[in-house]
DNA sequence: CCTCCACAGGAATTTGCGGGGT
DNA sequence: ACCCCGCAAATTCCTGTGGAGG
């Protein structure tokens, strides 16, 4: 602790407004930096929708933290404003794919964000329902109230099936919605998604296609200095914004990152009673974020997945071994010793290799296939992608 | 190069949940 | 209040197979 004898009085001596500083902080258009050209296409692409007519179909590609999903909203937003200029109404539903994977889950969130039980009396249930009541009441929700109907599918790539966009494109042609029409933004981190879809839904998809490139250094760096203001005046010195930009531009381009550490930076400032943010704090920033990004995931993995996840790492510790492969049956065994002393009883074996497979598929976890020899059957072997160490810590704090 | 079998993983089935319809 | 439905998760059932030892 430094001098001060107040822990909550006092005014931070680091941050003014930390707020800026979260990814979630949609920034004003003057703060979305060298965007300019990919927001105009955005925009080029929708504007029909302004005028009550459909919209091209837009596949949104780029890398993470490239700010796809940030120019997405940001133009959105704006359209609905400038529609309502023109009494047209465009609803906007935002659907983020990781999250609501399949068919029911994804029509339900859509028709649960365009919805307003309110106005339309139409009430749209957690579960309980078929797919196409679900459907059902989505078209009608649309007709109700809305001539535009915006959906935008961030991380596109993880749903598990085609269905809803076939649903969605067609919905118009097929005369399910008469008045209203419909508008689909994609977003992929998988330049190559665009191949896996079969050929009816990809032509009406990628009616236009963006492609975001990551942030070079000098981006980066005015990207984080639009967001200074959320220090306090001159606590941030001169180097660190220049050292975070070169760090994060070098390694992946990603904003979200960088800003990750620039917070980072002023939080271990801050913890360690400094009354300036120096270099020396970027460089704990940035292990600081590696590590968060492995316990963020596994936090919003299912519990017997987190289970699996921490007998793989305890076995792997056991071995002397870099980088051991665990054989499927002994991370079983021991995962069922865990959930006993915890209480739980244990998944059966063919589901543990399931939520194994999904691991694999998230890549916190290599798998690969072994023989074993004349007699001795075939098995899968299983690798920890990060180290032992953080992935028990990780599981511990989930 | 053939063989042999424990485990892999696809398919069918059950369970649990949260709803409608009557 | 009751029964019935669809979905997702879990379980049961069962065929397919990788590859070291023969």
């Amino acid at each position: 602790m430094s001098d001060s004898t107040s822990f909550f009085g006092d005014p931070d001596p680091i941050f003014a407004n930390k707020d800026l500083l979260r990814v979630q902080h949609l920034p004003d258009k003057d703060r979305i930096i060298g965007r300019d050209e990919e927001l105009t296409q955005l925009a080029n692409a929708i504007k029909d929708a302004a005028h009550g007519r459909t919209p091209n179909n837009v596949l949104v590609y780029g890398k993470t933290g490239t700010g796809k999903s940030l120019c997405t909203k940001y133009i959105t937003n704006d359209l609905v404003s400038s529609a309502e200029e023109n009494d047209v109404s465009v609803g906007v539903a935002y659907v983020d794919c990781f999250q609501d994977s399949t068919e029911t889950q994804t029509v339900r969130s859509i028709a649960d964000s365009l919805n307003d039980p309110d106005e339309t009396d139409i009430k749209i249930p957690m579960s309980g329902l078929s797919t196409s009541d679900y459907y059902r009441r989505l078209w009608n929700i649309l007709e109700d109230r809305y001539d535009v109907g915006l959906v935008i599918l961030d991380e596109i790539d993880k749903l598990d099936s085609d269905d809803v966009l076939m649903q969605l494109s067609r919905a118009a042609e097929s005369g399910k919605i008469e008045d209203s029409t419909l508008g689909i933004i994609g977003i992929s981190n998988k330049i190559r998604y665009k191949e896996t879809l079969n050929e009816r839904v990809r032509s009406s998809l990628s009616e236009r296609n963006l492609v975001f490139a990551p942030y070079d250094a000098k981006q980066l760096g005015e990207i984080l200095n639009s967001r200074i203001d959320a220090f306090r005046e001159g606590v941030v010195e001169e180097a660190v914004i220049p050292k975070i930009a070169a760090l994060a531009a070098r390694e992946h381009g990603d904003a979200r990152k960088a800003i990750d550490i620039l917070r980072y930076a002023g939080e271990s400032a801050y913890e360690r009673g400094h009354e300036s943010v120096r270099e020396i704090h970027v460089d704990e920033a940035h292990e600081r974020e590696e590590r968060n990004r492995l316990s963020e995931l596994i936090s919003k993995l299912p519990s017997h997945s987190k289970h699996l996840l921490n007998a793989l790492a305890l076995q792997a510790q056991q071995h002397d071994d870099d980088d051991p492969e665990i054989p499927t049956e002994d991370i079983y065994s021991l995962y069922e010793i865990m959930c006993k002393q915890e209480g739980t009883d244990p998944l059966k074996n063919r589901r543990v290799r399931d939520l194994l497979s999904e691991l694999e598929f998230l890549s916190v976890i290599h798998q690969q296939h072994k023989g074993r020899g004349r007699g001795r059957g075939a098995h899968t072997v299983n690798q920890l992608v990060d180290e032992p160490k953080l992935v028990i810590k990780a599981c511990k704090s989930a």
